[in-house]
RNA sequence: GUGCCUGUAGCUUAACGGAUAGAGCGUUGGACUCCGGAUCCAAAGGCUGCGGGUUCAAUUCCCGCCAGGCACACCA
């Protein structure tokens, strides 16, 4: 059993026993140098209920432990913490645990989807989008790994302005490849890319379409440069490693009719007026210090709010307990209208949830490269990892909670010295893998190892490996993918610590080398599983 | 002006409300005739932006300031 469970329990039956209660909530945790090998407040947090001092009851818990043989030692210090000192066989029931596998905690299994990205196939991704789709795919990842079942979906609007713009600009691209210049309107994407998807419509359709503008060309041009990009957007996620498993279309909330459904509930709710010659939806109704939107123009185009409404009536009706828009922080405003929208449509409470990031913007030398996506001027997500390679990407994106603005330092992500995290956790790794090398070669079985010998040293490194699933459980419920970043640091910190202090195998003493090679076995278990969440390789040399 | 996020060592940052605020870079000084020196050990460097409050205990929670970022469209 997990540690701290286990003492947890302990306490929690003792305390029970003594008092004739349930104690107040309380921790256990592993204690500071020289305090024991874990402590717990329990005696602090219960003194005002159980009308007593700490000391009082530390006293009492400490005698009732006095016989329990998974307790070596227990002792009250400071202003009443409980150290517990654990038993040897403890230890080894832990490390025989990890060196078979590395279970991940488990929950009540909940449908839940995760929807990030959704950039419009109007351009390439860049490292903004970089950042939120590795907190989505890891977020996914730990859901799914923990039980619940996981949608990745990908959102993109593919009817509109914004698409129409894009088919004018490709159209002017594809003009100037035959000597004719024609003026950009005022929202046009004049980004270069554009200019190779003109060339690949003239090499296969020759000059058919210069000068000529109607419907038709409108809306091949526009669905000839959106699938391009869209293949393009694609490749990169691939590159990236980040599936989806759903791509849904604006249109199709349109064509199934689910649009018309979601205006006919708020209008029979009460939600919907008139005004200007435009539609209405009143947010005011439920939040009153905001403002009520349009969801239908004067011209009769509804707005990407009226899509929303509807997309979130769907995901409820696809029958998810939990939906998360993961968006930048740009759209945090968005927020309480989106709410506003669950309410109206009578989800309950809980369902809709939003995780914010904060923006990312690039550091080379001295420099500091702003992204401006309207000039054109800005780093696409497929050259940062073609320049720093994908595992140092994912890490980097990762290991800043997402909350905090990122300055990506693209010189330290490059580099391969010790300054660089990402490398620091591989080099644990393959480090661990060489020695398992170097037993087999020497035929040396650590499998079924006793682990006898196990001592102080060896203890550090099982109490560490045995925050795994609190550190998987806390990630998830903070929705804070560097969780694991900062674990697998802290677990390869401490095996290089041991390593340097440490003989791992040594010819002269077979079993202390058979116990030890075991216990590298299980950092290389845990670190392996950590790395695979956080989805960076775990090389087995370097 | 209103709302959201963030202020921790020179720099980048960690810390389910817990004990002496923990790392890396940089600085200074050390460690393999032996398993990968991409490592390890040590020193120096902190009124955790400021001021209140709650608590046995606050970097953490609450309130007020200050500073920075972002957003306040019939754009997303």
């Amino acid at each position: 059993m997990h540690l701290k469970s286990l003492i947890r329990e302990k306490i929690s039956k003792k305390y029970f026993d003594l008092f004739g209660s349930d104690p107040a909530e309380f921790t256990v945790e592993i204690s500071p140098p020289n305090f024991g090998d874990y402590s717990t407040n329990v005696a602090m947090v219960c003194a005002k209920s159980a009308k007593t001092s700490p000391r009082k009851i530390g006293e009492k818990l400490i005698e009732a432990f006095k016989e329990d043989p998974d307790f070596e030692d227990v002792e009250m210090a400071g202003p009443g913490f409980l150290n517990f000192k654990l038993s040897k066989a403890l230890y080894r029931n832990v490390a025989e645990r990890y060196s078979k596998s590395v279970e991940m905690p488990k929950v009540k299994p909940q449908k839940i989807q995760f929807e990030f990205v959704s950039a419009n196939p109007t351009g390439p991704l860049t490292v903004g989008h970089g950042r939120q789709a590795i907190i989505g795919d890891i977020l996914s990842r730990l859901n799914s790994a923990i039980g619940n079942s996981v949608t990745r979906e990908y959102y993109f609007n593919d009817a509109g302005r914004q698409m129409k713009m894009l088919g004018h600009s490709t159209w002017i691209r594809y003009n100037e490849l035959y000597g004719k210049k024609m003026a950009f309107e005022e929202d046009d994407y004049v980004a270069d890319y554009l200019v190779d998807i003109a060339k690949s419509i003239s090499d296969k359709y020759g000059d058919e379409y210069v000068g000529i503008w109607n419907d038709e060309v409108q809306s091949f041009f526009t669905s000839y440069a959106s699938n391009e990009i869209f293949e393009w957007i694609k490749r990169t996620l691939d590159k990236l490693h980040v599936p989806f498993d759903v791509y849904f279309s604006e249109q199709t909330l349109y064509k199934t009719g689910l649009t018309d459904e979601a205006m006919k509930i708020l209008k029979d709710k009460g939600y919907i007026y008139e005004k200007e010659d435009s539609t209405w939806f009143a947010v005011s109704k439920i939040f009153p210090a905001e403002d009520d939107r349009v969801i239908i123009r004067k011209n009769g185009d509804p707005t990407y709010f009226f899509s929303d409404i509807a997309y979130m009536l769907d995901k409820y009706r696809r029958g998810f307990e939990k939906v998360y828009y993961i968006w930048g922080a740009d759209h945090h405003g968005y927020i309480p209208r989106m709410m506003a929208v669950s309410k109206a449509l009578g989800i309950p409470d809980g369902f809709f949830n939003v995780i914010l990031h904060q923006f990312v913007t690039l550091k080379s030398g001295e420099e500091t490269v702003r992204m401006s996506k309207r000039h054109g001027e800005f780093v696409t997500l497929e050259d940062l990892m073609d320049t720093v390679g994908v595992d140092a990407t994912r890490y980097f994106f990762a290991m800043m909670d997402p909350d905090t603005t990122l300055v990506f330092d693209v010189d330290l992500a490059k580099s391969k010295r010790m300054d660089n995290p990402v490398y620091y956790v591989q080099y644990a790794h393959a480090r661990i893998s060489s020695l398992m090398k170097n037993a087999k070669e020497k035929g040396i079985e650590y499998e079924r190892a006793s682990l006898e010998t196990i001592s102080k040293d060896e203890e550090i490194l099982v109490r560490e490996l045995d925050e795994f699933q609190d550190v998987v459980i806390t990630a998830v419920n903070q929705q804070k993918p560097q969780k694991l970043c900062n674990y697998a640091y802290a677990l390869s910190e401490k095996f290089h610590s041991y390593y340097t202090d440490h003989r791992i195998v040594d010819p002269g003493n077979m079993e202390l080398s058979k116990d030890r090679l075991k216990l590298c076995a299980c950092v290389k278990n845990v670190l392996e599983v950590t790395l695979s969440i956080i989805g960076v390789s775990a090389p087995e040399e370097m």
